[in-house]
RNA sequence: GCGGCUGUGGCGAAAUUGGUAUACGCGCAGGCUUCAGGUGCCUGUGGGCUUUACGCCCGUGGAGGUUCGAGUCCUCUCAGCCGCACCA
């Protein structure tokens, strides 16, 4: 019909010059502005080589939700940044030699270009990334902040050490056993390091996420690493070595049921107990070899038990009984106190370990058929006291009575352990103290920040930080004595750099301070947060633990750093993972310059909802650019035949066609609204503009040109959240206006209702006929046309009629007999 | 083992509260336009049956149930994915 080509290659980058010139996504910290905030951000990538597809879906979800909060009314922060320290950079310059500060610069510049081709409304004043002095200056002030409160501290503990990467994990990067960043098994050391007291705040973090909107998926996760239990701790006494060992326990109720105890291997008293006994030599030789063994060959629960006796016994408080103590390693040290009573009749892994030694099995709760019963019941062979009861009751009763005893009292436990910061790794943020031989730790002054990151010849670790190699960054003056000193050699976990992030963006060029608390008090908290789902116990629980500190030292008013939290699903390949390894990986470059960023960005929406996995198929790609195509060369033969019209909605006096075309752009109005406000269901807000787009081509030639050219314009308007450069660029060609100065259409209630409705006619639930009927029509109306119709007649006649059911608007149902 | 999620055409998927199952897109088939086209436009497309009709039957992983009516609610079950995994 035409020569008139949609080409995304001219105008993708003409739009894209006018954002860049006018500055048009720059928002301005303004308390007096009238209109309400909102904070939209996707979490700041890793720039390591170039964007991926995931990048690509995840900065076309929150655009989208940018643009829609813009155009409904909001005041809208959208920044970006680069969480740019981490290994990936620094084991490419292990490799080449190159400093991470070149090739992240690289890679950062990719980001950059790209995601100016793909049009996402950045605020790009408010750009940094966390290697960059003037930000990691903040995250060294915010380090001595915690510090301050004694909310970073120093301990040698037992910790997860990576043999390859040669550093330490903190517990959340161990998966399986294993090293989150390569997959090598991860090994037990002791240590002293730094630690930030993220379990001080486990009661907090866990309560306060019902206060806000998350997938309930991501607050189970989180939920389930927190793992609070309620129970009690129990005091067992040894009264050869005059001392008490406490145990914590979930099952008071079975105490009576305790036939023997168990410490851990790490437990500091084990050698202690065994000294002097028979059983010394072996005791030692099997705590010696369960400490040398991996989290990995020690985890797992289907392994057989081992252990051996100490040669001791402890007395049960609740009935004087001596039972023997054991060590053995499924008992862990992190957890509780390093040592439990063994309940085999109750207890998997107590009975396991009974039945492999031949240790007394004694039921105290009746139940189930075969031991050991987990479940409730009534208290059996324990005290009178107590016989008979329920086990949920006895519970509460066996504590009280302990707790007047002064042996026992209500306790609770979690599987959250402290965040282990250090990292004996170059490429990350210096942790500003020194050490000083008289006056111990001493933090660096606020006024000697940053304390830089020294440049080094070998990044190599071995087992020491590439910093101690800094000879002459090493040796410093300490600040509080003068004397000699020594800087601390370890970087921070990464994970601390984008604990913050997001407050930081709110202030970014602030000099004197991480940000002023009047300015963040405008913005935070992030209103809708959009990320990957692999972060749902790491980033997510530091950054929420973060947020809670800083509050409680009155630097932020907000409880939680994001209200509403949306986990975008992956793009696969062939059903699989994208991964250099695999050669399965496809960039976005190809798409973008072949089809253009608005095909590409829409593609990504438009294969299936949002939050779920989708497998990238080329052809899809083909049907949203051909569809694009088709909105835009329609739009460019309406421009072309005429002068440029006005939007507006022409409800009054169109009738046919003209209405019919009309009430399908209210429908999408509708349609594509609904969908976009708590919910982001993008995929079919993009079908509904592909629909109306239809129909426009439907009657293109039976409408008037001005209400092709609304319905056409209205279109254009809808998917500009999703294709702005197609969107700008058809609302422009006909109306000569910039869409993303409209405000978002609102549908016209009167459009969305018709007059006449298409009437289901059911005969026992079954579909029999389809019947126009007035929609304003009473129900006895609906039921007497629908009973007039032949062809239900055929079902009625010779039949009892037990029940007409009848829903306006939509279906009469004849029950008969 | 515990917890969570998902099962709908040849494929990706729709179906806010129980009310016409399969919107939209891909693919496929046919037609028109074109010198041509891997372009554009139009039409058709869940399966089966027959008397080819304004027809009937079946159909949302499987089996039951509730209801006038179930993709949607309940019970059991199968399959796949994800998370945690000796946490006392």
């Amino acid at each position: 019909m035409t020569e008139r080509r949609y080409d995304p290659r001219t105008i993708e980058p003409k739009w894209q010059a006018v954002w860049e010139r006018e500055r048009t996504w720059q928002v301005a910290d303004d308390p007096d502005a009238g209109n309400p905030k909102a904070y939209v951000l996707e979490m700041l990538p890793y720039p390591s080589g170039e964007p991926h597809m995931g990048h690509l879906k995840n900065y076309s979800v929150g655009d989208a939700v940018a643009h829609f909060r813009r155009r409904t009314g909001f005041r809208v922060l959208h920044p970006m940044g680069y969480d740019a320290f981490g290994l990936p950079a620094e084991n490419h310059a292990i490799r080449t030699g190159e400093h991470p500060r070149v090739s992240t610069a690289a890679s950062i510049e990719q980001f950059q270009k790209q995601f100016r081709e793909w049009g996402i409304s950045i605020d790009w004043s408010r750009e940094f990334g966390t290697h960059e002095p003037r930000y990691y200056r903040w995250t060294q002030w915010l380090f001595l902040r915690l510090l301050e409160r004694g909310l970073a501290y120093r301990k040698e503990a037992a910790v997860n050490w990576c043999p390859n990467d040669q550093t330490v994990l903190a517990n959340e990067q161990v998966i399986d056993g294993r090293c989150e960043r390569c997959g090598t098994p991860v090994e037990a050391r002791q240590l002293e390091q730094w630690f930030f007291r993220i379990t001080d705040y486990a009661d907090r973090l866990l309560d306060d996420l019902e206060t806000i909107d998350w997938p309930p998926h991501v607050v189970t996760m989180q939920r389930n690493w927190i793992g609070r239990s309620k129970g009690a701790e129990v005091s067992f006494a040894c009264p050869e070595l005059d001392t008490e060992y406490p145990v914590f326990t979930t099952r008071p109720d079975t105490l009576f049921g305790a036939t023997f105890f168990v410490m851990a291997p790490e437990h500091p008293d084990v050698l202690r107990l065994a000294a002097g006994t028979e059983h010394e030599t072996e005791a030692r030789e099997y705590i010696n070899r369960a400490l040398t063994e991996s989290r990995e060959e020690r985890g797992s629960a289907d392994r057989e038990k081992t252990g051996v006796p100490l040669g001791r016994t402890v007395v049960n408080p609740v009935n004087g009984e001596r039972i023997p103590v054991w060590v053995a390693d499924y008992v862990l040290m992190e957890y509780g106190t390093g040592a439990i009573m063994a309940v085999p009749a109750h207890d998997e892994r107590d009975h396991a370990f009974a039945v492999r030694f031949g240790l007394p099995i004694r039921r105290v709760v009746e139940g189930g058929e075969e031991l050991p019963y987990t479940g409730d019941g009534p208290i059996v062979n324990s005290d009178p006291r107590f016989d008979g009861m329920h086990n949920r009751e006895a519970m509460e009763s066996i504590v009280d009575w302990l707790d007047s005893e002064g042996r026992g009292h209500r306790s609770v436990n979690y599987r959250l352990r402290d965040w282990l910061l250090s990292r004996q790794r170059y490429w990350g943020c210096p942790i500003p103290v020194v050490y000083c031989a008289d006056c111990g730790i001493v933090p660096v002054p606020d006024d000697q920040l940053p304390v830089p990151l020294p440049d080094v010849t070998d990044y190599k670790p071995k087992g020491r930080s590439p910093l101690a190699t800094a000879e002459a960054w090493v040796h410093t003056t300490c600040p509080s004595c003068g004397g000699p000193a020594e800087r601390e050699t370890d970087t921070m976990d990464t994970f601390v750099d984008s604990s913050w992030y997001f407050m930081r963006y709110c202030d970014a060029d602030n000099d004197s301070a991480p940000w002023d608390p009047e300015i963040l008090a405008q913005w935070m908290p992030v209103d809708q947060y959009i990320g990957g789902v692999e972060h749902a116990v790491l980033h997510l629980m530091y950054a929420r633990f973060f947020t809670k500190a800083l509050a409680d030292m009155g630097l932020v008013s907000a409880q939680e750093p994001f209200k509403a939290l949306f986990t975008q699903g992956m793009i696969t390949r062939d059903g699989a993972k994208m991964s250099k390894s695999k050669g399965n990986v496809i960039s976005p470059t190809a798409y973008v310059e072949r089809y253009g960023a608005d095909t590409a960005r829409c593609y990504t929406l438009f294969i299936g909802p949002p939050d779920q996995d989708a497998d990238w198929k080329d052809d899809g790609v083909e049907g949203v650019h051909r569809f694009l195509g088709r909105l835009w060369r329609l739009a460019a033969d309406v421009a072309a035949s005429g002068d440029v019209l006005v939007p507006e909605s022409r409800a009054n006096g169109a009738a046919g066609d003209d209405l019919e075309l009309l009430r399908k752009a209210h429908w999408a109005i509708d349609k594509v609204t609904g969908d976009m406000t708590g919910r982001f269901a993008f995929n079919t807000a993009i079908a509904a503009v592909m629909e109306l787009t239809n129909e426009c081509y439907a009657r293109r030639d039976a409408v008037q040109r001005e209400m092709l050219a609304f319905a056409l314009a209205t279109a254009a308007s809808l998917i500009f959240p999703f294709a702005p450069h197609c969107g700008a660029d058809v609302y422009d060609m006909l109306t000569g206006r910039r869409v993303w100065e409209e405000p978002w259409p609102v549908a016209d209630p009167a459009l969305l209702e018709r007059d006449v409705v298409e009437l289901v006619v059911q005969v026992n639930g079954k579909l029999r006929d389809r019947v126009e009927a007035p929609a304003a029509a009473a129900r006895d109306e609906l039921e007497s046309l629908a009973r007039g119709r032949p062809r239900v007649q055929g079902y009625l006649d010779g039949k009892d009629v037990v029940k007409v059911v009848v829903v306006p608007g939509r279906l009469v149902n004849f029950v008969v007999r």
